[in-house]
DNA sequence: TTTTTTACTTTGAATAATCAAAATTACCTG
DNA sequence: CAGGTAATTTTGATTATTCAAAGTAAAAAA
């Protein structure tokens, strides 16, 4: 079985890869940073993934992973992802510190355990914010969701996930009801104070910079 | 933090000091093999653990916990237990196999969730084979139990705790009614034959060799 | 008491993961 | 294209943990 560490690389690249649009290499530099670790760390690490046959490597350029590699990296963010969602469902705890116990205990649960708090919890698709769970057999399909930064004004707008797992950040939405799920318009964008306000049903509306706009995805409410 | 290496010393050297009755050194054939660890690793790591101050280090003669240590230990087994229970009530896991999930995740398990866990299971004392579960300030008292082996004949006792972890035994002892509440007898001692049998309520009678009679403690159904 | 056995410790070496700092390469900029 | 900058790789070392095998001490047997 892989080691902690390995797992945690490989994470990191497959998230990076997801990020990045799912083409194109990861540069050294930010899988270094992602893992938190030195760049000479990294590319020692990355050398022997590379031999193991979990990612392909060009010096210079970038990492991007194997087939083998994507199914533990999978295998990985469903633990992770599934633990979140228990942890908020069945231990009620607090949405906003979920992702960093989930970061230790990914790598621990058991697949009897797992299959247990999946069945418990109805085999689920997504997690407290809105990620996709990836099922034992890939597909991880891709949504037609875009971040606040760029959707359509005016429009009634339902929240499918939050691409932040900054606590601060997290208990900000929930105070201003941006959780999956939540139904919303946006009112208005101000593309010279790099800013767009939106109204969430039932709440007072809010304004965003940019940045965390693009971290709230979207979709056109059906 | 220490490291899950360094708790699972700690952890072996508290089973294998309570197991010999809280008196006496800890000899490093028993920690080495408790651990898994090969007598010379073992010599290593209790130096270093005693430079640490979370052990005695008599050479030739053993090591026994300092008061640091044992606490370090005492949580260590308090999570173990938890979790052995939780999987067992909450997750309807087998009696027999929680134990070897929760060694894993006896090492990962947060304050936090750990808390959540021992609300949810409303404070518990023991765990699912009846072990009891330290709190946080460690009494840890010693009760009055003995094994079926020596425990006296014709009369009521109750089961309070197995004292195994081989799923193997715990299904035996589950098939025959072995579980900690269950009332039974003791009906016949073969010393020569080197067992005993008991008659559990409502159940067929079974009979057990004395090492494995040692290992199912009972105390004077009161 | 001498010998033998058993338990333990020491020694030398390996693996996984890491870092700091020096060396290299690729990319821009003028 | 020359020069400089930024990203990356190399190198040399360190820490934690482990093992196998050789050495040593203490306990048991003779």
């Amino acid at each position: 079985m892989p080691s902690v560490t390995v797992e945690n690389y490989l994470k990191q690249i497959c998230l990076e890869q997801t990020r990045r649009g799912g083409d194109g290499l990861v540069p050294m530099g930010r899988l270094a940073e992602a893992v938190g670790v030195t760049p000479g760390t990294a590319t020692t690490m990355v050398k022997s993934l590379a031999e193991a046959d979990l990612l392909h490597y060009a010096p210079r350029a970038g990492v991007e992973l194997t087939p083998a590699g994507r199914r533990l990296a999978h295998r990985v963010l469903r633990r992770h992802r599934l633990v979140e969602l228990f942890l908020v469902e069945v231990l009620h705890m607090d949405w906003a510190e979920v992702h960093e116990e989930a970061e230790e205990l990914e790598h621990t649960i058991s697949d009897k355990v797992l299959d247990r708090i999946d069945e418990l919890l109805g085999h689920p698709t997504a997690d407290p914010h809105g990620s996709p769970i990836p099922r034992a057999d890939q597909p991880l399909v891709h949504d037609d969701s875009r971040g606040l930064d760029t959707a359509a004004e005016h429009q009634p707008l339902t929240v499918v996930r939050i691409v932040d797992h900054d606590p601060e950040f997290l208990r900000f939405a929930e105070a201003h009801g941006l959780m999956p799920g939540t139904t919303l318009r946006i009112t208005e964008r101000l593309p010279h104070a790099d800013a767009v306000t939106v109204e969430p049903d039932g709440q007072t509306p809010v304004t965003l910079g940019t940045a965390a706009a693009a971290r709230v995805l979207v979709k056109s409410a059906s």
